[in-house]
DNA sequence: CCTGTAACATGAAACAAACGAATATTTCTC
DNA sequence: GAGAAATATTCGTTTGTTTCATGTTACAGG
């Protein structure tokens, strides 16, 4: 055996750099502070006698030594993480129903992949989308008729927590050519004499209304549209502005259908949660649900990061 | 992420408890105490919620999912493995030249198919073996003439190094039928009417004269043979005794031509160390020559243990 | 070129995990 | 059922990991 030390937490470490481009941003990752990581790398780095990334560049590249190891991460830790779903199944058994509400429109543009990946692992479990429109969906999860509910809002209920899955960027749209385009990012009030199109919800469900425009005292006009494609038609027709998740917009930005600023100097940040009952918290088949959709999101979805104060 | 905690480390644990059986065996090949061992093993199963071994049976039989476990190990350690000589050749070059001394006849047995493996991973490595009796094998070291020398002595030399590869026991053998082959063990008087026969070397070079029948005062008649079997074939056919290594006559002894004994009631243990330069010793194609030979003789021979003073 | 900001490195101290020594308990063997 | 061998457990020590606080470096914008 060579006398280098090398573990498990090496490799999520160095996967975790190599795949958010810096030390820093990996840190929120692993649930880390940067110090940690930084010294980890070090450590690592010495007992290889090797430096792994280049310091002196960003975004941080890897060195040859660097890939080699990512290269082993990428092949080994999804080996280690199947093997712990098959003792989880061992442990707990495989099969069990999923009944899954949906608070947010454009959540299902993630969650039917991630759903198809799930079932691939657990043919055993039952799952169930429960659509229309939920007035109270976390309320759903104590009736007994959910058994897990995506929202962006941790309003505490007895018996049910909260998992973060992650924060995502709300982008303001405008057609091409807007006088607002030229801004970097928006204000309250540029939304003052435009139409609002929206998803047929409630305003308290919209955090641009709740969150910016309703503290601004700005109360613009609303339309409102059943699908995606609506709305970007309608805001490309220029009929008005939107709000919409970064990741739903992407796709639409590349093709110069529609052009996208933040809202606020630092963007407005949402984040989404797994709220399920805290008898289900600790079941395998619920947990690695989560798991699933939170990979397969960071895996798929442009412009998400890693909730700050998680506690997993 | 599940929360287990799972690490490299619990892998190559597992792999030595199933493969030696117990744990205590175990902990002597990870160089680790028993306690050490019990903990560790102990401590993942309770972050499993899972048992892995089967603790009321001897030998230790793993469970469902310790040999779930066990097939990670055997998948994902030889990746590790292999990545990090990846890494050793990207340090310090992938080419150089081993010239290996042999002083153990029946050492061949293992070296070959050794430096076979070691081929296919090192193919940029010269590798030569030197041939005939050598007077003084370590002293090629000093000389420059030999680079590795595989001895069974370690007499301090300045400027060498010697690495422990493990041990090993001589057993006494016998023809079938013999009287001897009644006892369980034999004693140095038990060697004194018979003829011994042993390789063409000096008699300070067998250890069964020097450790054992010298210190008895017993002297008996030598004869010569240089090949294994030719040893073998005069003992089979009742001229005389030999001691030879466990794993060079297990496979004669599965056929039942001919009987072997422990030497002493605690057997004769020798040990084989690989001397190398102080200056090459930390040189990743000559450590990892080491390790090869290691782990291809540790699942290749019958009945060899690990070395009990272990510095690596 | 200078300045501010964000990212990374470092040192000390707190904290946690792993290890070993001694010893108790269990299991197997005869 | 006694003795030997193997595994568990308790406790103190050592080692390693994380954080906090702070220093250093790289890059963007004036």
């Amino acid at each position: 055996m060579s006398r280098s030390h090398i573990e498990l937490r090496h490799l999520r470490l160095l996967q975790a750099v190599a795949e958010s481009g810096g030390l820093t941003a990996a840190a929120e990752r692993l649930h880390l502070t940067q110090s940690a990581v930084s010294h980890q790398l070090k450590a690592l780095e010495d007992s290889l006698g090797l430096p792994l990334v280049e310091r002196a560049a960003r975004p941080l590249g890897l060195t040859a030594a660097g890939r080699r190891l990512l290269t082993l991460a990428r092949t080994a830790l999804p080996q280690v993480n199947a093997a712990l779903r098959d003792l989880a199944k061992l442990k707990d058994g495989d099969a069990g129903e999923l009944r899954i509400a949906v608070e947010c429109h454009t959540c299902y543009d993630w969650l039917m992949p991630a759903m198809d990946s799930y079932r691939d692992v657990w043919p055993g479990v039952e799952l169930d989308l429960l659509g229309g429109f939920q007035a109270d969906p976390v309320g759903l999860l104590q009736d007994q008729q959910a058994d897990l509910v995506i929202t962006s809002e941790r309003a505490p209920r007895a018996g049910v927590v909260y998992v973060p899955l992650f924060g995502f960027e709300m982008l303001a749209l405008l057609p091409p050519g807007h006088s607002l385009a030229s801004k970097k990012w928006l204000t309250p009030t540029d939304f003052a004499n435009h139409t609002l199109i929206t998803y047929p919800v409630p305003e308290d469900r919209l955090d641009l209304i709740r969150r910016v425009l309703l503290p601004a005292g700005v109360k613009p006009p609303r339309r409102e549209a059943q699908l995606t494609v609506a709305i970007l038609q309608l805001v490309a027709s220029r009929r008005g502005l939107a709000a919409l998740p970064a990741w739903a917009v992407a796709p639409y930005l590349e093709r110069g259908y529609i052009v996208a600023r933040p809202i606020g100097k630092h963007g407005l940040w949402a984040e989404l949660y797994a709220a399920v009952r805290e008898t289900d918290a600790a079941r395998a088949f619920i947990t690695d649900f989560i798991d699933t959709v939170k990979r397969d999101s960071f895996a798929r979805l442009p412009g998400i990061r890693a909730d700050l104060a998680a506690q997993n």
